[in-house]
DNA sequence: GCAAAAGTGTTTGGATTACACCCATGC
DNA sequence: GCATGGGTGTAATCCAAACACTTTTGC
């Protein structure tokens, strides 16, 4: 006799996705990569970009794939973020999903068309409609968790242009926390990080240009390593 | 045409389990409440708490489900870890497994037996055997988090006594973060959190006596919400 | 010259650290 | 009385916030 109320088998009747929340940075605001769904359920909805797992499949691999799909892009980090397993959640079946969140630079790559997806498009977070499923709840935790990681890790260089000004830097930071900083503390505070300063500065401004500077990850690591370097905003 | 590779009923073919890392203190230590496994897979190995998830069952009932069977607790807060789901960490088929922790006071309860455990111990931290599955991934992953979310919730309190000298907190503290830290410096870093100090005193101790304190979550929750109040360890 | 933003230095007050000292209890 | 840890005050130090000021560019 089985130990369970129901046969074995019964549960192997549950599939999962995984859902990928893509994050981007443009015109000072934080936005999320999104789709119209081109099939029931919830078909002409927006939702967050996702799909079920293949039997075989790691769950990276398929976050992975995901945003290759929808954007061409290979070897970009994923963040793992929450599971959600309601029975309610989908109505087709049990089908339990584990987010995943990406940074990438809105202005690397052109977004393509996907077998799932009616079209996609880039939306400010201040902006976002009723989505498909429960993906209002994921998308809103995710970037809770987002911010958290901005705080303690300094993977705000995943989504700034490679050459970027401190002021630009400085208003991520900004719109993220929704606070004001002071640009001489700021400064000080990122010092740290040693960016490099580029013999480059910003064109097309009508006021004194700045200086254009880029994040050396390697060098990052190495304070980490050999200092004992936290890095904290 | 289906658009996948595969019959969509074979995705279907996958199940899911809940693992749950119980945390306690004791004599200084923090330990988790290991089984050894009566069945096969992995029979006799030493394991983290886990079962199938009924495919009627929420996540954390799931999770709260094998704390009861193994402790009788019931109404412990669960913490969502990480997911674990590669192909082959099952090899029975493809199980992912979601980790749950839970955070309990040792001396509150008998640890009972259960239908998928031989028996059931609590194993100090740092004398975990080698594991069952990828449990040694997920009990140190978890227990990563665990110390993330002691530096900045007060959850300290959900593994002492109700009544707790100060020097039994810092010390709880200083295993965790494997540092010693200055008496007087501790105590004025909890201030804000306004343990309630009872007319109560340790017992059968050599020396003076310490005062004993307890926690007021109520007060705390109101600080947060009134003061804005965020703790940090 | 003026507007606008880049870029930097100084002061100040609050928090953290190090450390010293007294207190209460058991034996 | 003394050993042991409980409990608290203070000075030194560091750090972050506030703010002022100079510099460079476009027009």
């Amino acid at each position: 006799m089985s130990l369970y109320k129901i046969e074995i088998n019964d549960f192997f009747t549950s599939a999962f996705s995984v859902d990928c929340v893509i994050f981007g940075y443009e015109d000072g605001e934080i936005k999320a990569l999104l789709i119209q769904r081109g099939m029931e359920p919830f078909k002409h909805f927006w939702a967050i970009p996702g799909d079920l797992v293949y039997p075989n499949e790691d769950l990276p691999d398929a976050a992975s794939r995901i945003l290759h799909e929808l954007t061409g892009l290979s070897d970009v980090e994923m963040h793992q973020s929450h599971t959600f397993g309601s029975p309610e959640r989908h109505p087709q079946g049990r089908v339990i999903t584990i987010a995943y969140f990406a940074l990438i630079r809105i202005t690397d790559f052109e977004i393509k068309a996907s077998s799932w997806a009616e079209k996609a498009q880039w939306v400010s977070l201040n902006e976002i409609p009723a989505l498909a499923f429960d993906h209002s709840t994921i998308l809103s935790s995710t970037y809770e968790l987002l911010k958290q990681k901005l705080t303690y890790e300094p993977i705000c260089f995943e989504l700034l242009p490679e050459r970027f000004t401190l002021n630009e830097l400085q208003q991520l930071y900004e719109y993220a926390f929704n606070t004001i900083m002071d640009k001489a503390n700021f400064r000080k505070k990122i010092k740290p990080l040693h960016l490099t300063p580029l013999n480059e500065r910003q064109k097309n401004v009508k006021h004194r240009p700045a200086k254009l500077f880029k994040f050396d990850q390697s060098e990052y690591l190495k304070s980490v390593q050999d200092d004992n370097y936290q890095f904290k905003m």
